[in-house]
DNA sequence: GTCTATAAGAAGATAGAC
DNA sequence: GTCTATCTTCTTATAGAC
């Protein structure tokens, strides 16, 4: 890696740590292994360094929503694989996005700088909403609909029934970014909201079978 | 307001906008209406500012818990309330729970600055697991537990049922510290939320009967 | 308790040699 | 592209008058 990208790399996991305000210059230069004077060659300024992060993410942006899928190819693969799926592979499912959200490095880094940033900026509050709060909800609102459509699970409201399988997932990893000690148990928690959630909306054969 | 509890005050608001590194003591001082200098007659440092917030909000965390009761006084009398819970009282409950978390001034703006400051420091990561994850999902999990004694609803694990109580709760409780436009909307998707909820946990009259 | 003046130090950024 | 030296500005905090 060139010491361009190491810069922004660097960078990235000291404001992820301690947010924009508390990382100088000198911070940075010292991890790359140069001295603060030259890393101006490489970017004008400290903020210049941060917006280079934002924009390297959105191009990262594209690349990622394949992590979220169940067999990481696309999504038409997906649609069919969706509508047979069992509980375990539910449990996959929610397993992978959790998985991915929490372990992936940019990923996590590029969220707790976000976490940290997003009353400062109305953009990055908008960027952090996309991308951890609709993005999923309308990704996984198109797999659970997918189900849905299928007959594996019924509901009278999907975008409600995404918010269910979602939200206990945010929540965890939002724990998980706080405290990585917690990991472990969020896992188990992971699983148990999954099953739960499959037996909640599972289609109920019985109802089939009457009709 | 003496002028000591003003500068908490007007300390905090700022915390909760700029994060602690980007606001100067001038910028308190000024809100306050007194130079930088008179200010630390009051308070030896920043950092004893910041820790005095901290402090007094150990002081009100204790009031705070009737606020998440649907009667305001105490948990016996909400053990009566919940044994024969309506559905729309389990819509008020949520409501009323969102809307102190949401709107309540310093509750508000103490976890914006807990958001931004997470990361920090362990001690203050530990705070906001427990002021905003552990001690709702216990409480309101006391909640549920009571109704499912009482045979309102049913489950298997009441430890899920109110993390799929709760966690939507928060996720939209984090995009309107976010997005505070998007606070209409995410009401309404509270009541459809709590609907469902109902709908889903809620007991079947029909099972009852066969036992 | 509030002010003005100011010390002390930190941090972003530039100049210019190599 | 990297360095040393340095400039400039900002920010916390103190000194001491009123």
């Amino acid at each position: 890696m060139d010491t361009k990208h190491r810069i922004l790399d660097e960078a990235l996991t000291l404001f992820s740590e301690k947010g924009y305000a508390n990382v100088f210059v000198a911070d940075i230069a010292e991890r790359v292994g140069i001295k603060a004077p030259s890393l101006y060659k490489h970017y004008k300024s400290k903020q210049a360094i941060f917006n280079a992060i934002v924009e390297e993410m959105n191009r990262r942006f594209s690349e990622e929503a394949g992590a979220l899928r169940i067999d990481g190819t696309n999504a038409a693969a997906d649609a069919e694989i969706y509508k047979h799926i069992s509980e375990d592979e539910l449990i996959a499912l929610g397993n992978n996005l959790f998985l991915y959200f929490l372990h992936d490095d940019y990923t996590k880094r590029f969220r707790k700088m976000l976490t940290i940033e997003q009353f400062h900026d109305k953009k990055l509050a908008d960027v952090y909403t996309k991308k951890y709060v609709d993005d999923p909800l309308s990704y996984q609102g198109m797999l659970l609909g997918l189900m849905v459509t299928a007959g594996v699970l019924q509901t009278e409201d999907v975008n409600i029934m995404t918010l269910h399988f979602y939200a206990p997932i945010y929540m965890l990893l939002t724990i998980c970014d706080r405290e990585p000690e917690r990991e472990a148990e969020a896992l188990k928690t992971m699983e148990a909201h999954i099953r739960q959630f499959n037996r909640i909306y599972a289609r109920d054969e019985e109802l089939i079978q009457s009709k």
